[in-house]
Order: structure tokens, then sequence, then C-alpha cells
DNA sequence: CAAGTATGATTACATCTGTAATAATTATTA
DNA sequence: TAATAATTATTACAGATGTAATCATACTTG
């Protein structure tokens, strides 16, 4: 897992199925989990499994005639990945002016606030 | 200002380089200024500027035989719109788990929680 | 077995992006 | 004024992306 692949705004959607099953699933799986979240043709959703496949950034074996996919590349690894472009490019690499940013601008419920709090006091040890 | 334009990872050098200035600027303003941070070649950045402006990203007006030109959005805006995008494609929409995710895995100075503890204080008010 | 169906593979095509080169125009200078 | 330099405009071109349609193949069913 050296070279985290870029994952295109269509493609999150794709991993962000496959991530959220625990087992390895069939591109129908894909579609039909996507149907509450895109208004895709199948057509649409197996090219970008395939333009996945073809990055690395999702393996298959071949179960009969179907395929299973799975994921090669961790949620957390990607994250990690597209935050550091979002910052890099948003904020100039700094990752603190973004944080200070949303807190102070976004909206956050009471709830929330006090969790981020929470954390935060945590990190400081 | 209705719609934020979608501002491309290099079109973003360039307009942080506007952000930065107070005044337009000219087109060698802007290449002059990004030697520094990117490796492009002038007509490059001419290339992002027209597109910029076709984008209504950016206007211009003409000084003499110079262009001048200076941004038609704002800087938080762009930043609110870019996040917005990047948040719904990695954290499906929430702003909240994204903070929680940085706020425990990125590396922040002591200085750094300090100044974020304190933000998150005033928000509660 | 033949025809329909399900599934994956191949091809399509316009737009956006990165990265410029070249052409046109205007201003300056010898 | 003619050549040169500066600046903007036009054109280029490959790869990524969004969005599919069509083709091929294997499986199921009458």
């Amino acid at each position: 897992m050296c070279e985290i692949p870029k994952i295109s705004e269509a493609e999150w959607e794709v991993m962000k199925i496959i991530w959220s099953k625990s087992s390895p699933c069939t591109a129908n799986d894909i579609v039909d989990a996507l149907i509450d979240v895109a208004d895709w043709k199948p057509n649409t959703i197996k090219t970008l499994i395939n333009r996945l496949v073809k990055k690395k950034a999702l393996g298959y074996k071949e179960e009969g005639r179907l395929y299973l996919y799975y994921p090669l590349v961790s949620q957390a690894e990607c994250i990690k990945s597209e935050t550091k472009s979002f910052v890099k490019r948003v904020f100039g690499g700094a990752l603190q002016p973004m944080l200070v940013s949303f807190l102070q601008e976004e909206t956050l419920s009471p709830d929330e606030i006090e969790e981020l709090r929470h954390i935060i006091e945590e990190r400081k040890g």
C-alpha cells in the first residue's frame, strides 16, 4: 500500500460503499447500494469500478462467473491523503488555520462542540 | 456572486496569489509571485489566468496595454465551497467527524492545540 | 438446443486539467 | 519607420472524469 491512488469524486462514492461492507461484494451489490446515493446507470458504476481496479484501489477475485470486489487501500489512508491534498490546495498546507476556520465559521451543535472540546482536552494530556 | 466556480488545483495557486495582493495585479505580477510556488512556464500561468477569467473567478480591466486582474469571488467563499465539496466527498457531508479525525490524528503543536481549545471555549459561550 | 438474461469488457464522447507552443497585436526603440 | 520586445489570444494535446452505450460471453430456461 505504498501509493494512495487519486480517487475522483464519483469514485469516492463507490469506495465508501465498499468500505462500509465488511466482506467483498459484487458489482450488483454496489449498484444497489448506490441507488440511494447517486443517480447513475449501472454501466456508469461498472466503469467507476473498473477504473478503481485499474488504479489499484480495488481488487477482485472471481467467484464463479461473478467478481467479488474488495478494497486495496483503507479508508483511513485515503482520507488522510485526500485531506492532505485539500489542505495543501486551500490552506497552503497549514492544517491549523483550517481547523480554526471551521471551528469559527461552521455550524456545529452544542453537543458536537462539547465532543470536540473533550477531544482537545484529551490531546492536551 | 451567486455561484462559486469550481477552481482546479493549479488554478488555486493563482487565486491565492491574487487574493494575497490588496490591489489588482498584472499577469506578470502573478507570474513573478508564482516562481517560488510552482515550476510553471509563463504561458502556463497565462492559461490558468484565462481559464479563471472564463470561469468568472477573475475579472480584469485594461490599463493601457496591460490587463489588471482582480478576484470576483472572495477567498472565504471559495474556501467554504471547496470545504463543503471536500467534506461531502470524504465524510459524506458530516463536518464533525472530519474535525474529530483531524484533531485525533494530525500533528499539532501544544500551542496550536491551546488555540483550538480557546476557540472552542469561546464557541461554547 | 436456442433464445433470453446477467455480467463483465470494450468503446464512446464531451469536458476539465495540466502543461505549454505559437500567433497576433501593440508598444518601444534604434 | 522598421525591427524588436512585451503582452494577450489562439491552438495543442494527452490524460482524467462524468456519463454511458454497445459488444461479448456465459448461464438459465423454455
